[in-house]
DNA sequence: GTCTATATTGTGATAGAC
DNA sequence: GTCTATCACAATATAGAC
């Protein structure tokens, strides 16, 4: 090791490639859209060869699902395990206020993504398998939340007469649609809509004692 | 007008194309999705020409943008207009998991539709002109429901001390999330989600007084 | 592992007859 | 208004050198 520096000369380092091209297809996609995703133009910004896009990928589908397991979904979920972890203790309402503009935040990243699985069956049938032997999906953000709210039931902090999932639901779907609202509508347009953290304060007071 | 009949001989009649189009383009969006659709099986498949789907619409954007207004949007619309008629009266909790449970198939034939214009940015844009314009978008919803509740707590059904548009966001929000859930992981994989009626009647038990 | 160059297919869209 | 026939092009994906 001559040199200790990872990056050198002008240009991205070789062995960058396969990250680069994730990250370029990140955002090309949030820029354009997958459907206006060609691997023409995927290689033309990145600085990178089409034939490197097919020497680390199978195919444009196989790209996709990298991008959104290894860019999008990951990061979430290490943010959903500290939350858990770090959660029994704070204020619910400022917990789930947290938690619902990570989630939020998540969604309008994620659905510019899935997207390209949404609109085509056999894509989707492969995203199907792989997210469920992955046990991954919506409930999983549902079940966080409900645990939270069970605990604190336990501890007769809220009202203990309301299952604690069906109230996570409506947290998360709320969460949702507020990350849908804006991706597809704009954030003007979303101010349409009751907005996401008096929703949650609102349902919060509802559980008070 | 010699045959009273509107349909006649064999193939179908040549007036009636253009709803043989939008008809057969749902039907095949909701088979393969938006993005494995082309003019060439639409046209296969519906036993009519390509050409002629260039006849009635400008491009495959416009095609779309049609299926989802006159097939979709505004069946749904009459809909909710003859919910916000003969709502007054009945039970609440009733009334909410009737509009629920429409409002969830709604969406879940929307979405397949919808994700075409998800996944282009400029179609997205166009998309946005149109449904601003129009004053469409899911705070229709919301805001049906929310007067709903108002008038529920104005005759001091249920309580009066929140707002009632966050409740309807809460609401409206599970319908589409449970209508994306079905869409994407399907009916069998959402069952790992809390259901839709229980979800709405816990927040109507919560609002009780 | 990355590149340049190319093969191949299928797409959206049009011309022009009827 | 609908058809048959065809175009021009853009897209994914691969071959083969380095």
């Amino acid at each position: 090791m001559a040199t200790a520096e990872p990056k050198r000369g002008p240009g991205r380092p070789p062995e960058g490639v396969r990250d680069a091209i994730l990250q370029t297809t990140l955002e090309l996609i949030s820029e354009i859209g997958v459907s206006r995703l060609t691997t023409k133009e995927l290689a033309r910004v990145g600085g990178f060869s089409e034939a490197s896009i097919y020497y680390h990928f199978a195919d444009k589908a196989a790209l996709i699902e990298g991008v959104i397991l290894d860019g999008v979904l990951a990061p979430f979920q290490e943010f959903a395990a500290g939350f858990a972890e770090r959660a029994p203790d704070g204020d619910l309402e400022e917990m789930l206020l947290g938690f619902a503009a990570a989630l939020t935040a998540f969604w309008e990243r994620v659905l510019p993504l899935l997207s390209a699985v949404q609109s085509d069956a056999e894509l989707r049938r492969r995203f199907q398998q792989r997210v469920n032997s992955l046990d991954l999906g919506p409930h999983r953000g549902v079940r966080l939340v409900g645990r939270l709210l069970a605990q604190q039931q336990a501890e007769r902090r809220i009202r203990t007469d309301v299952e604690p999932e069906p109230m996570a639901m409506l947290i998360c779907s709320t969460c949702y649609l507020t990350g849908y609202q804006r991706h597809m509508l704009g954030v003007k347009a979303g101010r349409q809509l009751p907005a996401l953290e008096p929703t949650i304060s609102s349902l919060v007071a509802l559980l008070r004692l």
